[in-house]
DNA sequence: CTCGCAATTATCCAGCGGGTTAATTAAAAA
DNA sequence: TTTTTAATTAACCCGCTGGATAATTGCGAG
């Protein structure tokens, strides 16, 4: 029994192993999916595409998902998920305030900046008006990590008086998404009306460090004066 | 001869006026096909319900601007000359830097409020690259005169030492839109997510308050000392 | 009045694409 | 081995929709 490369480990089920298995084929459609749902939008996506892609029959996706917009309400699912967990990987209760909230802005530029994909998703389930997240229990259930993170960020800061008191989580984060999102995607319209390239790694270090700073700025308490009004 | 309705002047010709006027026509079409490609997206609009709405024939459409796709050219034209127009009855040279970049945000903030349908055309033409607004000379050639505007404010206020020297137009504007833009594009996703009213009155206020505060803290200078970076 | 042209209509068509019907086959159970 | 069940496939269906063909009609010019 000689193995003709001894790099790759011959395996016993020769070419179409791997079929069979539930949860894997299922795997695979979800992936392949969300890359063309991202890639197209919901009536853009094509079953016989996304068959080919993950080499089975287009059968096989309704026989999963029974519909288009089911497989799209789960691709929802996994993206949003995978955020979710990107999220839980954030430690910002060890730092200060500033190292903080200047981390939490990186961290979520860079996310957005890493998964475009994902960006573009959420853009085509807002122009069919949230439709899919809503109707999904999944999504309405699932807790975003972030908020609590930001609510103790915040607290501290507060306590320490390097905070403005009038700061809200849910208001800083939008904050943060609407900059962070924006950078990608409403790239094609801006470069395209500004002749402005936002890609080039200048270019994004640049507005990452500009965003990082429009939102410390936006939350440091003045330590100028205590009569800014008057 | 009674006028049932003395309101409304009784026309001489009855029920099927205003044809064979190439102008009105392509007008209307233009503005129901705005309607449509922002509620629906490129590929959910349908021509024939173009045509049924705007009381016209779906090869009128063709006649036109011969196909799908230039139609949505030609809205894309008109959506983005009208902010133009727009953007030109703002004034703010007048006004006192804090005052400017607030009536700024502000105007920027309600524009895109007021115009949901806009904010849904530009995501949609991002989700399909801005491949439509590159090819249109049209959109290409368009100046954004708030530009100017802003580079206007900016120097004023940089040379009053009210707003730092290293605030740049283009990413103001990139900022300014981002924040303002988020609120109407990534409404329904957000609201979803959070169980956050973005749409209510006071949500808006607030919000619309929250910008404003975000936008004039990043731009102003820190009077607090003169060596900041050292 | 009528001629010519441009605006408009009625009708058709072909391909695409979501979804289905029914047969097949691999693997687990007996 | 046989049986059973579930995963997978092949082939089909049919409504929808962008676009085309060709005929028609209103209007302005002469």
């Amino acid at each position: 029994m000689k193995t003709v490369s001894a790099r790759r480990p011959v395996e016993n089920k020769p070419a179409k192993v791997r079929r069979r298995d539930r949860e894997k084929t299922k795997a695979e459609i979800l992936q392949i999916a969300f890359e063309e749902f991202a890639e197209s939008g919901l009536l853009g996506a094509n079953a016989d595409a996304i068959a080919a892609k993950a080499g089975i029959t287009k059968r096989l996706i309704f026989y999963y998902f029974n519909s288009k917009e089911e497989l799209f309400i789960a691709v929802l699912e996994m993206a949003y998920g995978k955020m979710r967990l990107a999220e839980e990987d954030l430690h910002l209760a060890t730092l200060e305030p500033e190292a903080a909230i200047r981390r939490l802005a990186e961290f979520t530029f860079d996310f957005h900046q890493a998964n475009p994909e994902f960006v573009r998703l959420v853009a085509i389930e807002n122009i069919h008006r949230g439709r899919h997240i809503q109707r999904s229990e999944k999504l309405t259930q699932m807790t975003r990590p972030i908020i609590g993170q930001i609510e103790r960020v915040l607290a501290k800061g507060k306590s320490l008086g390097a905070i403005r008191p009038e700061i809200d989580a849910h208001e800083l984060h939008m904050t943060l998404n609407a900059l962070s999102i924006f950078s990608v995607a409403n790239r094609h319209t801006f470069e395209a009306q500004f002749r402005w390239d936002m890609t080039s790694p200048s270019a994004t270090t640049r507005r990452r460090a500009e965003i990082t700073e429009v939102l410390w700025r936006y939350v440091r308490s003045d330590e100028r004066s205590a009569t800014v009004d008057q």
